[in-house]
DNA sequence: AATGAATGAGAATTCATTCAT
DNA sequence: TATGAATGAATTCTCATTCAT
């Protein structure tokens, strides 16, 4: 490609492994340009800072992912197949880039000065089902399911459960719902 | 002053805060000593560091916390209880000293290379738990439970739940051992 | 400019008057930097310390000169026209470039943990020369022809003595050789 | 003892060896006081500065060696008999003390303001002797004679030559005759 | 669009020196 | 006299960013 998108789909990506690898503060520039194989310059051709590019791979991609989300929470169903469509999806999507989940769930964003909208935001998701359901303490129920969930993706990160994210969808939701007296 | 040991306590404290707040790598020398209210080069004087600082603050308090949580976890007892017994010692070091924990749960270790051996490492203690008691997957178990108390402290960071952790300890506790089908 | 070669070359040659001239310890980066009017970061480029650095300028010039002083030594004859040869070739060097030589010679090695391979050292070579004409006690008889000519190039440096070293180099040849009984 | 003069003395043995092993601007106060077993502040109360220790351990010891050289060279005799007895002097005085002697003669004095006067300059002493006796060119000759005579100090040094100095003196005295002519 | 040398601000670290005990 | 914690200026080093090619 003459264009540049190539090199920008690497520079993306390498950042990305690294921001996870070392977090953002800690990987530098240089770090990102050796393991994309260009210049340190060139980054600058495609971002205009580091911080920019942190930012941008974060909302990029937490966009997508959360409103793709939003529409499974928003299926017809009752609360239980609610829960276990989002956890089979948020299983899937952990399974097919675990790199990127680990950066869009587990990142240090505070650091970042990224503030996500409630519209897009996983766990106000959540907090909006079980809203509507009547359920008592949304906030409660919003925080044990996005508990049981994401430390079921960081115990892989430890290398803790060898099965796939997916493997485990259905036990998660068990719990998740066992958790709720749902 | 006679020895180095409030120096060295307003030292570790400031760096604390502000390794909580702004991340490890992003907060400065600096930044520790200015909060300190000491000159920079008082920190070599204790620490060699600023990662060793990072690596000794993380050590020093976990294996005391550990080992805390080690001795609640052998006592008698069923499972049951067990499980609510270290759930409430959780919660209320945590309400002791909230930025400390997140300190310890929070920071990205795997940033700092800190390995626990496993007789410190509360999964696990969990998993020794679990393991003990014949329950099948003890890691699975492990992941469920640690999930559920880490999101909850978590949620607290965010200001979703205001409440102490303590309060809800009984209620954090019966999610677990519903969601573990106990 | 296209290469760093400009820069680096006068970096090194900067950083060798100030190493000759104050010693490599009590020459900073910024005398450096300032001498070859480069920014300060910009020596990083280049080497990674100033150790480095000093190490780099001695190890570099001095297999060069060596391996020269080596042919020399290697050429046909019979000792004495060996070592007026290499008297010769020595005090040229000198001459060309007295500050070269100083750090060379009077570098404290030791300081620096340069370990020359017995090849390149031109103690060693003259070792290897009396060694050849079965003289007796090799090691004295280098100290002695090293003494002789190192001294003279010292007593440059202190403006003892006026004349090039190349004017002198015939009666540094007869003074070896009559120290030497040859 | 209660006035500190043991301490005194520990500080400056420390001191001189670190000189002659680091070189001075290399070794820290703090390698001092460790390497005698005192605090950093207690060289304070001896010496107003680490130059001022450097600049007293030189002068002190350069002044008592050289104003005894200066006697052994005003000793009557011919000139062969004077070169032996300083020979011999200079190397009874290296093997009693080969750390002092590396500090006195070899370390990089330039890099320290040292300037001697005239007086108690060995190299001075002999281009006094030489010319005393009518020698021609009495810098060259005590070049010669200072080269022959340090550099074999200096084999020492590397582990070149095993023998103690004193058993060198004849054979040194003899290479300085051969050298000169006499 | 890509390069990588150069920059310079700032972060980490060292170290001679001071001072309260 | 001795200590060693604290200082702060100097030094080393890092790194995001710029710019000539």
């Amino acid at each position: 490609m003459r264009d540049g998108t190539k090199t920008r789909l690497k520079l993306e990506r390498c950042a990305l492994e690294l921001f996870v690898e070392k977090g953002i503060s800690a990987t530098t520039i240089k770090d990102i340009a050796h393991k994309a194989a260009v210049a340190e310059g060139t980054l600058y051709r495609h971002y205009p800072s580091k911080e920019e590019l942190a930012h941008h791979l974060y909302t990029e991609y937490y966009k997508v992912v959360s409103s793709q989300m939003k529409q499974v929470a928003a299926q017809q169903g009752n609360i239980d197949n609610k829960l276990r469509n989002m956890t089979k999806f948020f299983c899937k999507n952990y399974d097919e880039d675990p790199i990127l989940f680990n950066y869009l769930l587990l990142a240090q964003h505070h650091q970042l000065k990224i503030i996500h909208d409630k519209d897009v935001n996983v766990h106000e998701l959540l907090v909006g089902v079980f809203k509507e359901t009547l359920h008592s303490d949304p906030q409660f129920c919003a925080s044990i399911t996005m508990g049981i969930v994401l430390q079921a993706a960081i115990s892989r990160i430890y290398g803790r459960i060898p099965r796939s994210m997916t493997a485990d969808a259905d036990r998660l939701t068990d719990a998740i719902l066992g958790a709720l007296k749902l």
